[in-house]
RNA sequence: GGGCGGAUAGCUCAGCCGGGAGAGCAUCGGCCUUACAAGCCGAGGGUCGCGGGUUCGAUCCCUGCUCCGCCCA
């Protein structure tokens, strides 16, 4: 059977909801209609987000999904809230990334950037932007972004460019930005320093190679530890911890330092850790870290022994140069071997550093670069977090923040590619440094300097892609422009990201934002976890976990899954394996959930931790719901024919009453769920609301009167409130899932008397709205009641296996008020526990029938010669004992003096009321069992 | 080594200020009850990681431990 059986037409919808048809449908309405542009009108508050821009080269994928997701439910909401909303979309221009696309496409014509020359290169960059760098801002509008397309934003867009340099320039006239000799990450194979982020550390399979280095005066050797033994052509020294009785007395002496003729002397650190190796440990200050601060420390040489490509250079002894690394690695431990000088090699982890880009091991490398001064800029940084000017959310990622921030280094700017905000500097033919925003002023800087015209050379250098990046929240908006967009949206009011970013971009945008707009960037850090696969794995395509956005909206089989994940493979051998697991965990391909029920389940997922397990169980549940809410719309739509108008108080129902009370209190609790950003439990609320409490009680509730014959104010006050309630539960849910809410609202809105011409422009169900609608009526705590009485029948129903099509008596005894309900309330309690008739118990209970409790009432269902009599004494049993454990708990409690002394009178009188209700509960069970027990002899 | 976080039902996770342990999915049972079988009605299932402490009372606060994860060095 199809799952469409009716053709979706005027005035009816399909059987079931097919996002696929309303999608592309509704966003390209809204693109086109401009209706996610600000309108930049007088007197409105404006509300923005901007996008963590993603890299020109990149496609969307589920962390992506998933924080445009939350972005987008806040500028929905913001902007239905009357707010004048910017969300600020872009990418950037990730410089290696895709300077490496580019170059591979060249490789494949035989050629390199260097046979086509910089400015070439660049323009073949700019191509390729043209053809394939939109791919992920297309993928993006599938998820139902309302983003404004209009002011889409590139970080090498002109007007960005220019904002670039002028940060740039001021830094550097400030002197926050300097050029220097410093130890940096190194990428051999690309021949740039790259950032921390730039590179991953991840554990490997090593040696330790333990070295003997002969003391000079005879009398011995030390033996060092070293997991790069190439690196001590470079031994500067060997160091000691100072407190280290075997090598105390060695601190001072001097250690031949092998194949180089080299003396170096052993040094006294308390850095150096005893415990690791022999405790002795060579430093080779131009090749790590560690031994770059201990040398400057110590004023050890900075002896650099490699080239750019990581080939040994001709600071080594001759037999080494020119030799790649790893060559001169093997070549190295053998010579030492030949002369008697290795100690032993030990199987060894450690953490190997390579470029995410290159994967080449990246070598810490001693080369000329540009800096920021990043202290300075970070103390302000760090003020408006601890004065609350920012906020995080969870709170608790400040400490992170602050954490970092209170021991910055300074931050290397340059990188050696050409792909990228080239570098405002020039060199005069002495060496002098001319800073300055644009190339025509440079020139009359240096005639001036130089007293006559004079050539000068712009450094080849590029800036980090985030240094252009921590400028987004002002440059985007048109600084250093005093533009109405940075008027209005400046500073912008929460960022979406994932904790790891904070370092590099997060502590970044608030440093510059600060210092050059004296104002913070956002207001709020909004701080999501990572999404990850069922099982906690990162997605990764070697892993072959990874699920597409795009397949989990549209659907994908098998097939395709399979190929997909398995081609272009960095490691071709996993293919297999990944083909295999894929055909397991997907025998059937993934159906199509569609973009809303993707986005409410990543909403539902978006807790306070910092995984985020994504199973494919979550989404098709909220598949389902988003089917659920499609034919509870199609049943209000069936039974509201017209255009309904407001009904007088006194005609709604206690079932009406009831729904609007839930409703009203929904929506305070959604708005404060927003307000927090705790998008599961708006989620959360939303779900039970529309399938809990609409769906499995409001729509069964109001059918009886539905489906009474001719007109009544009743009926009118059911349908009003039916199209009413759902027209509202439609705005509310429309921040999350978009598409659906549209479709239905362009329904459900003309009959609930609402106008507009789309949801997205509908106002916001705010709190003085719920109060509208929170009328209070004496009656629905009666029909709550009721409410209970018929789950209790259904129980009991259900537990003596009596299908729903039996239609039973009731026989009911209980308080007078009790009574009085069942018949103000018969026609529900018929309808919904299923009942054909009922009265009041009059002498004693029916022999042969099953017996229910409720608060206030006992009831029994006669079921002479059908009951089971040992089902029925079996259920009272387990019924019994549960009541039982709960009197004897609530006896112990106000047994104890102390609780009665001094807990709070009303946690007293909430136990007396227990104990009363279960002492009442376990009374009638008795009873009930007892009688049983008679019937059975 | 420093910092942060986690451990609650079979799975994934909620549980604000300490006072009767929740949801979704999964499981089990009964249902074609005319919006929905992508459904309806029910049910079972937890020593809230372990040990101390504070308290009349601890999943929640304090402390120690175990295990797991992440970040930084």
């Amino acid at each position: 059977m199809g799952i469409h059986d009716t053709p979706p037409d005027e005035g009816t919808l399909a059987k079931s909801y097919d996002p696929a048809g309303v999608e592309r449908r509704w966003y390209q309405h809204w693109e086109d209609k401009g209706w996610f542009t600000p309108t930049l009108e007088e007197g409105r508050a404006g509300y923005c987000i901007m996008i963590p821009p993603p890299n020109v080269t990149g496609s969307l994928h589920m962390g992506h999904a998933f924080q445009d997701t939350l972005m987008d439910a806040l500028t929905r909401m913001n902007r239905m809230n009357r707010k004048d909303a910017l969300w600020l979309v872009g990418t950037d221009h990730a410089g290696i990334a895709t300077q490496m696309v580019v170059e591979r496409q060249l490789a494949a014509e035989g050629k390199t950037r260097h046979d086509l020359g910089r400015q070439t290169f660049i323009d073949r960059v700019w191509n390729w932007k043209k053809s394939s760098g939109g791919t992920i801002v297309r993928q993006l509008r599938r998820m139902g972004t309302s983003c404004d397309w209009s002011r889409e934003r590139f970080t090498m867009d002109p007007a960005l460019s220019h904002g670039v340099r002028e940060v740039f320039v001021r830094l550097y006239n400030e002197g926050l930005i300097y050029r220097g000799k410093r130890l940096v990450n190194w990428d051999p194979m690309l021949h740039t320093a790259v950032s921390d982020l730039e590179v991953v550390s991840e554990e490997e399979e090593g040696f330790l190679w333990h070295l003997r280095y002969p003391l000079t005066d005879g009398s011995g050797h030390l033996v060092v530890a070293t997991t790069r033994p190439e690196t001590m052509l470079g031994d500067a020294a060997v160091a000691v911890h100072p407190e280290d009785d075997r090598y105390r007395h060695l601190v001072g002496k001097e250690v031949d330092l092998p194949l180089t003729g080299r003396r170096i002397p052993v040094i006294a650190d308390d850095h150096v850790d005893p415990a690791f190796g022999t405790g002795c440990v060579k430093i080779t200050p131009a090749h790590d870290f560690n031994d770059y601060d201990m040398g400057k420390r110590h004023g050890l040489p900075m002896i650099n022994i490699l080239d750019v490509d990581a080939s040994l250079n001709d600071q080594t002894p001759p037999d080494y140069r020119g030799l790649d690394r790893y060559v001169a690695r093997k070549q190295i431990v053998a010579d030492l071997t030949a002369l008697g000088l290795l100690d032993k090699i030990q199987p060894h982890k450690l953490m190997v550093p390579r470029g995410d880009r290159s994967k080449a091991v990246v070598e810490p490398y001693l080369t000329d670069q540009w800096f920021v001064r990043a202290a300075p800029l970070a103390e302000e940084a760090i003020r408006a977090v601890e004065d609350g000017r920012i906020r995080f959310v969870p709170e608790n990622w400040s400490k992170t923040y602050f954490e970092w921030m209170r021991n910055i280094q300074d931050w290397c700017i340059s990188r050696q590619i050409w792909w990228g905000h080239r570098i405002p500097a020039w060199y005069g033919p002495d060496g002098h440094i001319f800073v300055c925003n644009c190339e025509e002023e440079v020139y009359e800087l240096a005639a001036e300097h130089y007293g006559r015209p004079t050539k000068l050379v712009q450094d080849a250098d590029v800036l980090d892609t985030w240094f252009s990046s921590a400028l987004w929240p002002f440059s985007t908006l048109g600084w250093p422009k005093k533009t109405p967009e940075l008027a209005r949206f400046y500073p912008t009011d929460v960022l979406v990201t994932g904790f790891d970013i904070i370092f590099f971009w997060v502590a970044r945008m608030i440093m510059m934002g600060l210092k050059f707009t004296g104002e913070v960037p956002f207001r709020t850090v909004y701080i999501h976890g990572l999404v990850r696969d069922g099982e906690g794995q990162k997605m990764s395509k070697s892993k072959g976990n990874v699920l597409d956005p795009l397949d989990l909206i549209d659907g994908i089989d098998l097939e395709s899954l399979v190929k997909k994940r398995t081609s272009d493979m960095m490691q071709p051998h996993l293919a297999a394996k990944i083909e295999a697991s894929t055909r397991k965990e997907f025998p059937h391909g993934i159906p199509a959930f569609g973009t809303d029920a993707l986005r409410f389940t990543f909403a539902s997922l978006a807790t306070q931790g910092r995984d985020i397990k994504f199973d494919l169980g979550r989404i098709e549940g909220y598949r389902n719901f988003c089917n659920k809410l499609w034919n509870a719309s199609r049943f209000v739509l069936m039974n509201v024919p017209e255009p309904t108008t407001p009904t007088p108080t006194g005609d709604l129902s206690p079932a009406d009453h009831w729904i609007r009370g839930k409703l009203a209190q929904t929506m305070g609790e959604v708005n404060d769920a927003f307000a927090q950003y705790r998008f599961s439990d708006a989620a959360n609320v939303l779900y039970q609301f529309v399938w809990g409490n609409y769906c499995d009680w409001y729509l069964e509730l109001v059918k009886p009167a539905l489906y009474a014959e001719g007109d009544s104010p009743a009926k009118r006050a059911a349908r009003r409130t039916l199209v009413e309630v759902l027209e509202t539960a439609l705005r509310l849910l429309h921040p999350l899932m978009p598409f659906l809410t549209e479709e239905l609202w362009q329904k459900a809105a003309p009959l609930a008397g609402r106008g507009g011409e789309s949801i997205m422009l509908a106002p916001w169900p705010t709190v003085e709205e719920a109060g509208a609608f929170a009328g209070e009526d004496p009656r629905v705590a009666g029909l709550e009641w009721i409410m209970g009485l018929i789950s209790a029948v259904r129980t009991v129903r259900s537990e003596m296996n009596l299908p729903p099509s039996l239609k039973l008596e009731l026989v009911i005894s209980g308080e007078a008020g009790r009574l009085a309900l069942v018949e103000a309330f018969e026609t529900e309690v018929k309808a919904l526990a299923r009942i054909a008739r009922w009265r009041r118990l009059e002498g004693p209970a029916p022999a042969g029938c099953a017996a229910g409790l409720t608060e206030g009432a006992r009831f029994f269902i006669p079921l002479e010669g059908i009951i089971d009599l040992a089902a029925e004494e079996a259920r009272l049993s387990r019924e019994l004992a549960r009541v039982v454990g709960e009197v004897e708990k609530v006896e112990r409690k106000l047994g104890q003096p102390d609780f009665l002394a001094k807990a709070k009178p009303e946690a007293i009188d909430k136990e007396r009321e227990k104990q009363r209700e279960f002492g009442e509960k376990r009374h009638a069970l008795d009873e009930a069992l007892a009688r049983i027990r008679a019937l059975r002899g």
